[in-house]
DNA sequence: CGAAATTATTGATCGAGATCAAAAATGAGC
DNA sequence: GCTCATTTTTGATCTCGATCAATAATTTCG
């Protein structure tokens, strides 16, 4: 019993080199010493539980954290007082990019489920950011990478239907899960209707609704939190050609 | 005639040290000499008239751009055809940032009026950065700043109301002209209503309207392109506490 | 300058999705 | 196990903003 403890924690403190993680995180592209480095200011404290906060909005910025295992959604809370979700973090994913620049938090993070993080002292990752020219060309394009996702989630929230942005939003899941070696057609959601409601700018009710409607339609199976894809090509149908596809006929639009 | 082309050439060659957006743009926070290698590795072409491309989606990347006069819009174009826009920049604002990532632009940008850009080697500029560990310092910055300013906007296109989007954007230009040393309460709008509208994920006709209605409750005054703020105080008030503003009460939300 | 093209305004109608409401399913605590 | 709280589903209704349509104001260009 202590024994498989044990085992499971030292699991948990796998070192970067070691990670299966590696070509998806920070490491990706670096080189074993370089990595072997980076791997030294990395702290891997005690998992999460669900509903645990990993930061606050307006604490100081100390670190990035990256989500080993398990998930994280990151929000903000509306002057309501309900919160707006902006984002689910996989594992692999940075989460505190925002922070950097003014040393402070503009949203929270909350574990999904119980979640192992990695987390990187900033002012440390910076240091070796400079003496390791890779790894400053790596944080670029992490940053970058950022930036262009939420570029498309904002094309996502300005112009698409519910249908759409629900679609969509199933097969981002779907790709990540598959780049982490999961199946990308059988997941479980580890976030309510009401998150994914909130994160699309649509209603817990839309949402349900959808998964309803795509499951009349066979599109998919969802029962609850578990959901399987079984006609991808129609959900991709559904973001790529959305409503009638006249050919090229430029229309006012939006 | 000739004597003044060369002077208003020479304007638009200003180096960084002497450039009025240095506490905006890149050079923000430099040591004077680094601020004059950074200069070294600038270009400064012809300025870009109204309707010119600075470059174009799937083009590949090898700069970045700052607006140094003037104002340009980037957009993506939808699978129908129509141009979807993502953002519009103002003097002393860097474009192009989310293309590091995979070398290639993922989105368009466009003169909304003549621009004069500078264009600054990426690869070189990860060198310098290399090298100047403030310089690097700045640019993480300056991507960080993107990314939560998208979300921002993420956050705004997620549940706001047309009159908040509208409200938003017109405070968002307010502040931004001020900080640039222009009127915070009379300005022109470079773009249409149709780009206002892609932008904030509105018709072009709800935008028209909006302006109508804040005009008819003396919150501005509107002449076509020209905006003059009459009530600043009623525009922040109604991104700040939208609806009925219960006490802390919180709720479903969404 | 005047004609054509573009952009903005205004009005009328419609519909997607929000909101309200209630029931059903699931999970948590005792 | 049972009770209470939370989450999800489903239905009914309503509303905000899209869309359609026409006019008006500007800009462009020969």
């Amino acid at each position: 019993m202590t024994d498989k403890n044990v085992i499971s924690l030292d699991k948990i403190k796998v070192a970067c080199r070691d990670c299966s993680l590696s070509t998806l995180c920070l490491p990706m592209g670096l080189r074993p010493e370089d990595v072997d480095r980076l791997d030294a200011i990395v702290k891997r404290n005690r998992p999460l539980q669900r509903g645990d906060h990993l930061f606050r909005a307006g604490e100081s910025f100390r670190n990035l954290y990256v989500v080993k295992t398990g998930a994280v959604k990151t929000f903000t809370q509306n002057n309501d007082g309900d919160e707006q979700v902006v984002g689910f973090h996989l594992p692999g994913e940075v989460l505190g990019l925002d922070a950097i620049q003014d040393g402070q938090h503009g949203c929270s993070a909350r574990a999904l489920e119980t979640t192992a993080i990695c987390e990187l002292p900033f002012d440390r990752l910076e240091d070796l950011s400079t003496n390791i020219p890779s790894l400053q060309h790596q944080m670029f394009r992490l940053l970058s990478k950022e930036i262009g996702q939420e570029a498309e989630m904002m094309a996502l929230l300005g112009r698409s239907t519910a249908e759409e942005r629900v679609a969509s939003f199933l097969l981002s899941l779907s790709e990540r899960f598959k780049r982490r070696g999961f199946s990308a057609t059988d997941f479980f959601l580890s976030m309510s209707r009401q998150e994914i409601g909130s994160y699309l700018g649509l209603a817990l009710e839309t949402v349900s609704r959808l998964f309803t409607r795509f499951q009349d339609e066979h599109i998919l199976k969802v029962e609850r939190k578990h959901v399987q894809i079984l006609d991808i090509e129609r959900l991709q149908a559904m973001i790529n050609h959305n409503s009638n596809c006249e050919q090229h006929q430029a229309r006012p639009s939006n």
